[in-house]
DNA sequence: GATGCACCTGACAG
DNA sequence: ACTGTCAGGTGCA
């Protein structure tokens, strides 16, 4: 099979940044080909880039089995629209990474390494669900609990060079009463609880329906609307608006973005405990005020940035303020 | 309404 | 090999 193009240069698009940096953990590079594998959409995919374009080959999908009307395109143009709307290349990106270097010019000394970062527009239900996983864990066993939600409960999408791919889940079968107990054996710890009592309320209020709504919702509401869901507290709600809703002044403040706002914008911030609920809002609606109504995807260069920047630091010297972190994956 | 603390597990540093 | 620490937070007292 050969591998299709869609025309997109590397300013437009960084795929290690992109598939990288924190927003899904399903994605996999092979450094020795420089190919990416992964699945979304039920769909197994590999990518890969040249100077000029964005390629991509389909491995295996579910979809021409899910519907009638899709089997017909599926010859057709429509993983190329997928792909191009997973990525959001219809958003000309370097127009606004100048928009934000104008506007912070710290933003603009840490673009010139970080090019093409994207916010990707991710499915909803995987993305609450490995977000779910991810409070209080690393990102290399969040990848793991992430992969057995799919092989457990996910359907089979293809077997490929020795490894077997799954769909995401849908929250039905995630809603089942016996998950609690089996993903604690599983090692899932107290999110067991959290990721089967959250299906069943989304189910109970409409399921995909429901993620239809909040993504028609004003920003504010659709963020409390997800907090009433078991397990999901300020920072994790923002993600799911931030990545998959389509609210893209979300502005998720984790223990990373709490630094890089008090050691850069926010002095009166540094050296606390932890980050109270007041200083979460008044974190989050300075990058509002400074970047505009696309913030979150303006941040999340920022973070990839500074993510970046220990896995570099690896071999200096720790500090109180630098402490040494964990090598990710 | 604000603050403090327990929480599963395993990856990683010492 | 063998620990202690702690991670992209949240619920509950």
């Amino acid at each position: 099979m050969t591998w299709n193009k869609i025309k997109c240069n590397r300013r437009e698009l960084q795929l290690v940044g992109t598939l990288n940096g924190g927003q899904s953990f399903r994605w996999e590079y092979n450094k020795e080909i420089d190919e990416w594998i992964g699945v979304f959409s039920k769909t197994v995919w590999k990518l890969r880039q040249d100077d000029e374009h964005l390629q991509y080959k389909v491995i295996g999908t579910l979809l021409n089995k899910t519907s009638k009307t899709t089997k017909q395109r599926c010859d057709g143009e429509i993983f190329k629209n997928l792909l191009e709307k997973y990525f959001r290349l219809n958003f000309k990106l370097s127009d606004y990474y100048k928009e934000w270097s104008n506007k912070d010019s710290l933003f603009q000394s840490a673009c010139k390494q970080f090019y093409g970062i994207r916010m990707l527009y991710q499915e909803p239900v995987e993305n609450l669900f490995s977000f779910i996983c991810s409070q209080n864990n690393h990102i290399s066993r969040i990848s793991t609990m992430v992969e057995k939600l799919c092989k457990h409960y996910g359907d089979k999408i293809c077997d490929h060079e020795g490894t077997t791919y799954y769909a995401f889940p849908d929250v039905e079968k995630l809603s089942s009463p016996q998950i609690e107990a089996e993903l604690r054996d599983l090692g899932f710890g107290y999110r067991a609880k959290f990721i089967q009592k959250s299906a069943s309320q989304i189910v109970e209020w409409g399921g995909e329906q429901w993620f239809k709504s909040l993504q028609e919702m004003k920003y504010k509401d659709a963020r409390l609307e997800l907090m009433k869901l078991c397990g999901i507290g300020p920072k994790v709600s923002d993600c799911i608006c931030l990545m998959s809703l389509n609210h893209l002044e979300a502005l998720p403040v984790d223990t990373h973005v709490y630094q890089i706002a008090a050691q850069n914008y926010l002095p009166h911030l540094k050296g606390k405990k932890s980050v109270t609920e007041k200083m979460y809002s008044e974190i989050g609606d300075h990058f509002r005020m400074l970047y505009g109504d696309m913030a979150g995807w303006a941040h999340t260069v920022l973070f990839c940035a500074d993510l970046k920047k220990f896995q570099q630091d690896e071999n200096s010297v720790p500090t109180e303020e630098n402490p040494r972190k964990r090598k990710k994956k």
